[in-house]
DNA sequence: AACACGTTCGCCCTCTGCTGGAAACCT
DNA sequence: AAGGTTTCCAGCAGAGGGCGAACGTGTT
């Protein structure tokens, strides 16, 4: 028996009884995930009815198909006489496997048992003092004191579908339902929203939307965190992050998903499925979002966060958070120069110090302050000036500036190979030839599942694991990064300039993020970001939050969007952290009417239409 | 019957942030 | 030249937004 350990899901639980089995073969097939095939399935609810299941979104419906035969099968057995029902006393022995015996597994019935045999009709005084007939659904709990009511309510639980669609083989119980669907065949969409261009087959469909976009109305809220939502099933689906409930679990690995998109999704991993293709080097991704991300490398123009403590400029936020607490936070020891008797709290002032005790060299680029002990040196260091990659591999053909690079390439990438230096004829403009996505590819070929599949790694007993977390690293590096990034969010930053022995004048302090601006940023950018801070509170700037937010936005060349004012979806989710739309456990008050008004004094023009009124959804009688 | 509207199931998308590991850089 | 460190990038999971469609029920 494979004793699987998941370094991801410690607190996974597991309500899906086959993944209790260790034994895949053993997998209830019902319950089994085609592997190849997330079909396709039409969009809405599927036209048979079906038992609810435990979770409201993001249903996973494989293995119900058994279900739903089986109620057809019963269907055709047990018709109700919708006719016989309302009129009379009905007395209909069904058996206990009758499919209207649906109660017991079903949330609906769960509260109350239905009276079952019989239609009641209870005498009752209204409040005229007229004796009125309270009328009972004999299968569920249903009352009502109109006889029509009950007629049309029993057709609930009859799978009579009178009414045929002409353009396909679906049928439905009531005219209303054929027009709706018949709508969609047609494309007739009679709800129109009132704020935008918007229109919708159904009442429903309208009001959501405005809920959504206009409104910003959100009924729902979470108890625990304030969390507010449009819709029930996503605060269904919210509430499982506070109990950790992750009901789909993987039928090939340990991994356990609290919806059924995230499933879907950690399938590619053993289907090996990559539809997210790049258009430039056709490489092709399992998510949307490493492709957009591996498209701002084949950009120059790259989201920069620079950092505040020196001229360095990250790529990426987390980044940018691991550089400052590597390079600038303060040891715990001072680091003393092993030149001379100096020492130094952070590693960044070390280094810039180190610079100072170096030694005449005479080989120095005339193109930047880089000095080389040899001429072979300087030659490499100048190829980075020329981009160009002369030294090849002839293993798997990437290319280098560097003889040393490539030497460490083989000695990393192809340890039992006879790798050996190609040295090509210098070819200019050749940045990052085949880096990554292209040279990643052949790491799959014949790997019919993909990476993860053979994983399950024999945890090494030298592992470098978390003390906090108890997660395994397979490097001190990976472990280092990992406790910084997570468990310490806070750093105590060394910032050089303020211990300057000299007064600080508060325009000397030079900034180095502000070159970046200087250099690279258009301007409309920068203003839409510092409108967005403006709107903040003094309160709200978390200091050691710096400056997250990329310096350059993802926007294409000449958007025209840029004149706008910035809607919601258009603050970039880093600003929208910083002023309180993204959700923080810790503040209730970000979810309230007040913090919501105040993020749209910033990012949305507030006018009356805001507020949510009685004919908010244009249905005009 | 038509309307209004809440509810339910289902699909797909984006944004976010951590991780693994290789390239690039530095000494 | 070699080894260590930093940066870069793909991989991938967490969380939430938005919509399509059907169903059920009270009201008109
Ligand atoms: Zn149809
Ligand atoms: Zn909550
Ligand atoms: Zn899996
Ligand atoms: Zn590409
Ligand atoms: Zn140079």
């Amino acid at each position: 028996m494979a004793t699987r350990t998941s370094t991801r899901s410690t607190k996974a639980v597991k309500f899906v009884d086959s993944a209790e089995s260790d034994e895949d073969e053993d997998l209830d097939k019902s319950s089994v995930l085609p592997i190849n095939s997330v079909s396709k399935k039409p969009r809405g609810r599927p036209p048979k009815s079906r038992r609810s299941q435990p979770n409201d979104d993001e249903e996973w419906d494989g293995g119900n198909e058994q279900i739903d035969e089986e109620d057809d099968e019963i269907h055709e057995d047990h018709k109700i006489d919708i006719e016989r029902d309302v009129t009379k006393t009905m007395h209909m022995n069904r058996s206990t496997d009758s499919v209207y015996d649906f109660g017991e597994t079903s949330r609906k019935w769960t509260k109350s048992t239905p009276q079952r045999n019989n239609i009641v009709s209870k005498a009752s005084v209204s409040d005229s003092g007229k004796t009125m007939e309270k009328l009972m659904c004999s299968y569920c709990n249903y009352t009502t004191t109109k006889k029509y009511l009950l007629q049309r309510h029993l057709k609930s639980h009859s799978t009579e579908r009178p009414h045929k669609c002409a353009y396909c083989d679906r049928s439905f119980k009531t005219t209303i339902q054929l027009t709706n669907h018949v709508n969609t065949h047609l494309g007739v969409k009679p709800f129109q929203c009132k704020f935008c261009a918007f229109s919708f087959t159904t009442s429903g469909e309208l009001i959501r939307h405005v809920r959504y976009k206009h409104t910003l109305e959100k009924p729902h809220r979470c108890e625990e965190c304030g969390y507010a939502t449009v819709e029930l099933s996503k605060l269904r689906r919210h509430i499982r992050t506070h109990t950790g409930e992750k009901p789909y679990a993987c039928p090939h690995c340990s991994y356990c998903s609290p919806d059924t998109f995230k499933l879907k999704r950690h399938l590619r991993v053993h289907t090996g499925e990559r539809p997210y293709q790049c258009t430039i080097c056709n490489f092709r991704f399992t998510q949307s979002n490493s492709l957009k991300a591996h498209m701002l490398t084949h950009q120059a123009e790259k989201p920069s966060f620079p950092c505040s403590y020196c001229p360095s400029v990250m790529a990426r936020k987390s980044d940018l958070r691991y550089h400052v607490s590597k390079q600038h936070s303060r040891q715990s020891e001072p680091l003393p120069c092993n030149k001379c008797d100096e020492d130094f709290p952070d590693k960044y002032t070390l280094r810039m110090h180190g610079k100072t005790h170096k030694g005449q060299t005479i080989h120095s680029c005339t193109n930047c302050e880089f000095s080389a002990n040899t001429s072979q040196q300087l030659e490499d260091h100048m190829n980075k000036h020329r981009g160009t990659r002369p030294f090849q591999c002839s293993e798997c053909g990437l290319m280098f500036a560097a003889r040393a690079d490539l030497r460490a390439h083989i000695t990393r990438t192809h340890k039992n190979a006879s790798a050996a230096i190609v040295t090509n004829p210098p070819t200019i403009g050749n940045r990052r030839p085949q880096r990554r996505a292209a040279s990643l590819q052949h790491r799959y070929i014949g790997m019919s599942s993909g990476p993860e599949d053979e994983e399950q790694q024999h945890e090494e007993e030298d592992g470098y694991h978390c003390s906090i977390c108890q997660r395994q690293f397979t490097s001190a590096r990976l472990l280092d990064r990992h406790t910084f990034a997570v468990h310490e969010q806070k750093h105590d930053v060394y910032d050089e300039r303020d211990y300057q022995t000299n007064e600080i004048n508060e325009d000397d302090v030079h900034d180095y993020a502000d070159d970046e601006l200087e250099e690279k940023i258009n301007h409309k950018i920068i203003n839409k970001n510092e409108n967005i801070v403006e709107g903040m509170e003094e309160d709200d700037y978390d200091e050691e939050e710096e400056d997250l937010a990329p310096h350059v936005e993802d926007i294409a060349e000449g958007d025209e969007d840029m004149e706008q004012i910035p809607t919601i979806k258009s603050v970039s989710s880093a600003n929208k952290k910083q002023i309180g739309i993204i959700r923080k456990s810790d503040d209730q008050e970000s979810f309230s009417d007040k913090r919501k008004f105040n993020i749209n004094r910033t990012t949305f023009i507030p006018n009356e239409d805001e507020k949510p009124d009685l004919d908010v959804f244009g249905f005009d009688g």
